[in-house]
DNA sequence: AAACTCACG
DNA sequence: ACGTACGTGAGTTTC
């Protein structure tokens, strides 16, 4: 027993070439598919915790299959030099972890993993294959599966066959698919196969006969006469093809499963090799001896109060200094400080050096060190609030000599697709060091635990990350100004710290009670719906399964709709809305999934977030995004229901203080605004100019009708088109959207672009430099860089031309609205206002004002929004004032 | 953990 | 021919 993988090594290897971006050693060595593959590989063994491993190659020589009936493999494409050059490395890499490599004279790799499998199937093992070849699917069975892998937006994602899935996708059983194939024939496999008889006609013949022979006995039923003719013409290519087509499941091999058993992988020379293809991140699944190699800082761990404060003061007077405050549960754990290559320190929170007390040190080193690396200021900043408004408000962000730098905040600025920035994280990126993860180093041991229980591993984590903030300071700065951002960082983005932190301080009041009242509302809703619905079904069953939803409704009531998911029925909304009209069930079912969604995630979500203030704080995160707009979490802020009367309800209980009034600002059409600008099209800009109702004025021009002829139907869809020039359009969704056909919605897209031709040039143009830079830029320097664009995959590809053309509109109106958020909060603060604001949902600022101040902050509101930046149309901006956040509505 | 669905701009 | 609109976060179910 036990679980053995098999890796199709050149299939893994190909698919790792073409899916991980070019990369090279600096030796000029590439590989980026033998990196590819070792990720691969390492993902699937932990999470199979396999205990045997094999890889299996191909001979590049005639194999036995094929000889045997005359037919080489001709039509193989050749192998790019590139990647040519990685397969001796790759195998060095596997011989010397010790991972058995299998080839044998005259067989394929298909052959042996076949062999293999069906071995270690026998003797009771499961197997997984690892594989991109969709041959290999006529393997699956109980007990041998295949994961074939797939890059999906430059991730890559594994997906599992099984039985089932075989017969999902391709209708037939694992058996079965090698008739299929040997019908229709393949040309990359010298497979002959039947003429003119293709997948659809092959499929449908075994799905009905079972088998080529079993086919022939039935020759005469055979319907499509022209399949019966092919069939009886050629059945011995037929037969002969199946023979091709059939991977081989009993060769000779001198193997036996012990061989494959995996021993240690990290050995010394793997060491070496890694090190020397400098494969940083995957070096560090490497146990804790092999760090030893990497670069490290001194590091001390101080406890003793007097040495303590010797160092903070020393801090406080130097010139330079990195630092960050751990904090656990909102309380400082301990304090990473670093003031030179050989000084970085740990100081955990004990005794009389105690939380507060590490913060008022940090506090003082921020206040009087010119210069101060940290890293997620904002989560430190409740700590930093005892001298009022100097740090708190961001004045040492500020003038002209800056002095706290957020390097988590400027490297999401260099590459704001990463998921994270931790220490370890910019270590690997600017400083060229692997460093061990919090993760690696503590797994999920608290802070606070850990300097008891692992002191060692816990003080150089935290010294680590104070010496990398200082590390990394000069660089980052020098990137940033080396790619023209040095002005957004300063100006924009670490000014915004101060504002995401006002606000989550500042928190917004929720209706505990009444939320309650309306969650119980809700589940009486729910009650009956669901009553209905399983009268209606008539069976009992869990509606929020899609998948017994989909049973129920596609297979039990054999509604139309058909498949449309990977794994099955799509029960989406758009799908289910287009039967609602002919099945009464149909509305109920999505009733119900408004209601379930109303009660969980809102009414019942939110209630867990509501804190003996009365008020949810939300965080707002800053180094999320691949466009520059903030995401809001825990709970989402930015996603609270308005479009549906029922849902709206929710925003009556998100009200201000007594005696105060919530002002709602938010945009108009500020993402058209900003292209109408960035493009220059003088058409657009006067037709904004005038503008009352943009979409109106679209139809008007777009479609050629005076403007007090537009019909509802006419600026519904021109308001469709706006969209989808925003999100970079395609006749496909457009269509969609508009449920129109394909050829309608690229009508609609090129009249569209023959009344704005300079939008077209501008999309046009953002296309093309993103291919040649790789990114594309806001107004304001932001880059957004797009490394779909270089993949081979159609998809892929298309994708990053859509993101080309929304990047930069998306992230110029982010831009905006931060400048803007950082002077209301600024301005409500410096004229020594007490109204504040609580909320940003993209193009909308939620403040909450004393009624008397309601008029100054609406002026506020006013100026600073439409004076955040200058275009060529103006930023138009809707306002209301309420006692709640429907009321502004 | 991944897939699906759905809330928002 | 390929399969999609752009950007997010959260809850539920299922593996």
């Amino acid at each position: 027993m036990g679980k053995i993988v098999l890796i199709d090594g050149h299939s893994i290897l190909n698919r790792a070439f073409y899916g991980v971006p070019e990369l090279t050693n600096s030796k000029g060595l590439h590989t980026n598919a033998v990196y590819g593959f070792l990720n691969i590989m390492f993902r699937v063994i932990e999470d199979e915790k396999a205990e045997y491993l094999a890889v299996a190659f191909d001979r590049r020589e005639p194999t036995f299959r094929h000889q045997m009936y005359g037919a080489y493999k001709g039509t193989r494409k050749p192998m790019p030099p590139e990647l040519h050059e990685q397969v001796p490395v790759i195998k060095e890499v596997l011989a010397s972890m010790g991972v058995p490599i299998l080839t044998k004279a005259g067989y394929e790799a298909d052959d042996i993993l076949g062999t293999i499998a069906g071995r270690c199937a026998a003797a009771g093992m499961e197997v997984s294959i690892v594989s991109g070849d969709r041959d290999l699917l006529q393997l699956v069975d109980e007990r041998v599966k295949i994961r074939m892998p797939r890059t999906v937006r430059g991730a890559t994602e594994i997906r599992d066959y099984y039985p089932e899935d075989v017969k999902r996708e391709y209708q037939v059983t694992p058996r079965e698919f090698i008739d299929v194939k040997a019908l229709m024939g393949d040309a990359s496999d010298n497979i002959p196969g039947v003429p003119s008889i293709g997948e659809k006609t092959a499929t449908s013949l075994i799905v009905a006969y079972g088998s080529i022979e079993n086919a022939y006995a039935h020759l005469d039923e055979i319907k499509p006469p022209r399949a019966q003719k092919a069939l009886r013409e050629h059945y011995d290519m037929a037969r002969m093809s199946k023979e091709l087509a059939a991977i081989c499941t009993d060769c000779e091999l001198d193997f036996s499963p012990e061989d494959a058993r995996i021993g240690n992988l990290y050995t010394p020379e793997a060491y070496q090799q890694l090190k020397q293809l400098e494969f940083k991140s995957l070096l560090s699944k490497f146990d804790e001896s092999a760090f030893g190699a990497a670069a490290g800082p001194e590091w001390k761990c101080l406890t003793e109060l007097a040495k303590v404060q010797a160092v903070l003061d020393q801090a406080a007077a130097a010139d330079r200094a990195g630092a960050q405050l751990f904090l656990e549960n909102g309380v400082p754990a301990a304090l990473g400080l670093c003031l030179g290559p050989d000084a970085a320190y740990a100081i955990p929170a004990a005794g009389m050096v105690n939380g507060p007390f590490l913060a008022a040190g940090l506090e003082e080193i921020l206040r009087r060190c010119p210069r101060v690396c940290v890293l997620d200021l904002k989560s430190q900043l409740p700590w930093l609030k005892s001298g009022g408004r100097m740090i708190v408000d961001g004045e040492r962000s500020r003038g002209k000599d800056p002095a706290i730098f957020d390097a988590g905040v400027a490297a999401y600025l260099l590459n704001p697709l990463k998921d994270s920035y931790d220490a370890d994280d910019l270590a690997r990126d600017y400083l060229e060091q692997t460093v061990p993860s919090r993760a690696d180093l503590l797994g999920k041991t608290l802070l606070s635990e850990a300097f008891e229980t692992m002191p060692e591993k816990a003080a150089a984590f935290v010294a680590r990350a104070a010496y990398t903030a200082y590390c990394v300071h000069g660089i980052l700065e020098e990137r940033l100004a080396g790619t023209g951002m040095k002005q957004l960082f300063y100006e924009i983005e670490m000014p915004v710290i101060y504002s995401l932190y006002h606000m989550e301080e500042e928190g917004i009041a929720v209706r505990r009670e009444e939320l309650k009242a309306y969650g119980e509302k809700l589940k009486e809703q729910i009650g009956r719906l669901e009553q209905e619905i399983w009268a209606d079904t008539g069976c009992e069953f869990n509606i929020n399964s899609p998948r017994q939803l989909g049973e129920v409704l596609f297979e039990k009531m054999k509604l139309p709709g058909g498949k449309k998911t990977k794994t099955g029925y799509s029960t989406a909304a758009d799908v289910l809305e287009k039967l609602a009209p002919d099945y009464p069930v149909i509305r109920k079912i999505l009733d119900y999934r408004q209601v379930t969604k109303l009660k969980s995630t809102y009414a019942d979500g939110l209630a867990a977030y509501i804190r003996e203030d009365g008020r949810i704080h939300g965080t707002f995160n800053q180094t999320i995004t691949a466009t520059g707009r903030i995401s809001s979490t825990e709970p989402n802020l930015q996603n609270i229901p308005v479009r549906m009367e029922l849902g709206r309800e929710i925003r009556r209980l998100f009200v201000p203080r007594e005696g105060c009034v919530l002002v709602d600002a938010d945009y108009s059409q500020i993402e058209l605004r900003v292209l109408a600008h960035m493009s220059g099209d003088e058409h657009l800009i006067e037709a904004y100019r005038k503008a009352e109702d943009i979409h109106a004025i679209t139809a008007s021009e777009v479609f050629h009708v005076p403007l007090s002829e537009v019909t509802p139907l006419l600026r519904r869809n021109a308001k469709a088109v706006n969209f989808g020039i925003v999100y970079g359009i395609s006749a496909f969704g457009l269509s969609e959207d508009l449920s129109i056909s394909r050829k309608e919605a690229l009508e609609y897209i090129n009249r569209y672009f023959e009344t704005y031709p300079e939008v077209k040039k501008f999309l046009d143009h953002q296309v093309e430099t993103a291919k040649e830079t790789g990114y594309v830029t806001t107004m304001f320097g932001r880059r957004r860089p797009i490394p779909e664009l270089k993949s081979t995959n159609f998809m892929q590809r298309s994708f990053g031309e859509r993101v080309a053309m929304n990047s930069p509109i998306q992230g110029t109106a982010a831009d905006i609205i931060k400048i803007a958020m950082i002077r209301v909060d600024r301005r409500l603060r410096d004229e020594g206002l007490s109204s504040r604001l609580v909320l940003q949902v993209h193009d909308e600022l939620l403040v909450e004002a004393p009624e008397e101040e309601t008029e100054q902050v609406k002026r506020i509101l006013d100026e600073e929004m439409r004076g955040a930046a200058k275009l060529r149309v103006a930023l138009e901006i809707d306002m209301k004032t309420g006692k709640s956040w429907f009321e502004t509505k």
